[in-house]
DNA sequence: AATAATTTTTAGATTAATCTAAAAATATAT
DNA sequence: ATATATTTTTAGATTAATCTAAAAATTATT
């Protein structure tokens, strides 16, 4: 089935929502995530109800059905695909890919896929650490710790981030800090949450607990 | 300004005719150009006229301004260097290319361009042979002659096709005729146009006046 | 120059996607 | 359990882009 951009998008938006709450997704859930009213998204929900991609009752939430889950997760592929091809082949930083991918994603063409996918030897992971479902919808699976959550003396790898948005990663870019980056925790701090940590084995930093929130490290 | 995509196409139609032509496009040209009806491109040439990018007066054809001009040029220059990638990086045929770069075409990134254009090593003609313009909107002129009005005993490359149909390009493929071909004109049957023709000093192949006024040669 | 043919424009509808404001339903707090 | 607050839906408009059918303007033909 042919959808337009509008509903691809709502469809990633559904999926993102119940993929974080473990629930179905509410119309203001929705209007938030696509900065969109709340009428808007309840005229979208009759019209995706209505091509059988959600499970949709007036004042209940929506989940998607297994139609909608594969439209969802074949754009994630596609964005997340022309993320690495921005970033590897292009050279762009991770902080400037998403903007354009939101654009690429739409591109329809399977073909264009499968061939992207190959020419960048099929990646499982894109440049902010997130998994790439294989053309089949599956995710890789990966265990994987908000450093938050490590105690003094834990080390690991930095293999994502949670918070996407430019200024975050701008942060990382200027405190060093990039997926791969080996991090120790020095010292927490109970009363804030802020946190000493070590960097590649090389220089110490401070990170308040919302940074360390939005880090995702797989412990070694 | 950002235009709509719809507002691009009408700005790229109107170019090519124009081009074609060297004279202004008229409504109905316009209207065949992109398979729609000629009231909506009355619509949208008021809109246009609107925003400044042609010049419209009822009745009378359009010609581009120059901010439309440029529009055009740079639609133009995504167009071709997405075909390029498309060929040359992901391994498309040249019949598979169009339809994908006119979706391609229409995403909004200088910086995107610009980095692609450096990827593929500034490339100046596209996998048909039509010239890419550069950053400025400049086209390399190349001197071109169809195979139609070449003589006995004349010789050159292809550099170029003018119809970009997939079914005339699925003919050349099993002709195995492509750019960078050498053609010399063994015989040309003043009846009907149809010629007789060598390719790369091997075989010898027969083919319709209507093929070879759509095959472009740089004589040698 | 009058008539016929063609082209172009206008008029009026339609569809997708959006909005604001008001009404209705549901959830929360007293 | 009633009142209040929040969420969600409906009602009614708007805008871009399209369409068909009819009217108007232009061009071609007798
Ligand atoms: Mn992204
Ligand atoms: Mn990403
Ligand atoms: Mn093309
Ligand atoms: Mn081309």
């Amino acid at each position: 089935m042919k959808l337009s951009t509008a509903e691809e998008n709502y469809l990633k938006a559904i999926f993102k929502i119940s993929e974080k709450a473990k629930k179905s997704a509410s119309t203001n859930a929705i209007a938030k995530q696509l900065s969109t009213s709340a009428a808007s998204v309840t005229d979208m929900l009759k019209r995706l109800a209505e091509k059988e991609l959600i499970n949709y009752e007036k004042y209940k939430g929506v989940t998607l059905k297994v139609a909608g889950i594969k439209q969802a997760t074949q754009l994630i592929r596609k964005h997340r695909l022309w993320e690495v091809f921005l970033v590897k082949k292009l050279r762009f930083s991770w902080d400037q890919v998403h903007e354009i991918a939101e654009q690429l994603e739409h591109i329809e063409s399977e073909e264009l896929i499968m061939r992207l996918d190959a020419f960048l030897d099929y990646p499982k992971f894109d440049p902010h650490g997130d998994p790439i479902p294989n053309a089949d919808g599956k995710f890789t699976i990966r265990s994987q710790t908000p450093l938050s959550d490590m105690h003094k003396g834990q080390e690991g790898m930095l293999v994502g981030v949670k918070d996407h948005t430019t200024e975050f990663l701008k942060y990382l870019n200027s405190l060093n800090v990039k997926l791969g980056t080996m991090i120790t925790v020095i010292d927490s701090v109970p009363y804030d949450g802020s946190m000493s940590v070590n960097l590649d084995n090389k220089n110490v930093i401070m990170i308040t607990a919302t940074v360390a929130q939005n880090l995702l490290i797989r412990k070694v």
